[in-house]
DNA sequence: CTCTCACCTATGTAAGACACCTATACTCTT
DNA sequence: AAGAGTATAGGTGTCTTACATAGGTGAGAG
């Protein structure tokens, strides 16, 4: 009975390896209602958006649609049950104006925070030192991991 | 008795307008050990440099410190106290090379996620709908909330 | 007809990240 | 002695989310 989580955000997977996967949190926000700005469309259609949109793993189906719910609890989109459809009901969604200003504030803190992205990795670059594999290399050499222990 | 918690995300701050953060996870790890790789420093002295890195609000004293014994823990830095210190006692932490290629993993993997950003961005400017008060409009009219409790 | 499978929606749970709060101790000024 | 600034640390509740499970519909296969 593995469980193997997913780390969340990142994880050791050798020695001077790692796995990062820098997240926004809440980011499936911002993505769902710039696509209903695109077009209405339901909860099954949007989880395929998402994953082109997002280029992350699957998407989480559970959390997609308690995520519609919320916000149609907001006010932020609104649903209703397909007719003309053939096959299973969809919860058609589509955004309200409260979302579409939601998305202009969500695109104005997502502009700003990649400008923060930029500044960090702007100074990451400056790094003249030694320190640097630039290809992923080892490097784990000066683990000076001991002394530590040594509180006067 | 007051709480008002800062949203952690988000919050409605009036009909139409919103406050949002687009918060990195964990953005602090990558902050902290870019500023050991500029130069060893202590705690105090970090958190005074990752508000200016990092532009959001104070930053928690409390959490940045268990996120640095927390990285000393997995030998990403290491600490000595500060022996010609005249003031308090203070932990200085410098980078190993297994923080450096942490830090170099966050780069890459924060430089993918600020392309993601700029790609649904760039979807954003391309709408070319009356929806978009691009000014911080209110425009709250047709929400039609209505009408889905109504399954066949 | 029944079975499987793809489509579509939904709830439960636990781990992880974090905002907020409180506590301790040292140093220097008033 | 009191107070402010420096420096480190533990506690806790809430939000976000990875993973698991469940139920309903329609089409095609056996």
């Amino acid at each position: 009975m593995r469980v193997d989580r997913q780390p969340r955000c990142r994880c050791r997977v050798g020695p001077g390896r790692f796995e990062v996967r820098a997240r926004i949190e809440r980011f499936a926000e911002p993505a769902v209602l710039l696509l209903l700005a695109e077009g209405r469309s339901h909860g099954y259609q949007l989880a395929e958006d998402l994953e082109e949109l997002l280029d992350e793993g699957r998407v989480d189906f559970g959390n997609l649609y308690r995520l519609l719910r919320a916000l149609e609890e907001e006010g932020l989109v609104a649903s209703t049950w397909s007719e003309e459809a053939p096959g299973p009901q969809k919860r058609v969604y589509e955004l309200t104006g409260e979302g579409a200003a939601l998305l202009d504030a969500w695109a104005a803190s997502l502009r700003a925070r990649s400008e923060r992205i930029g500044a960090l990795l702007g100074r990451y670059e400056a790094l003249e030192d030694p320190v640097h594999p630039r290809g992923g290399g080892i490097r784990q050499g000066s683990n000076r991991s001991d002394d530590q222990g040594g509180e006067p």
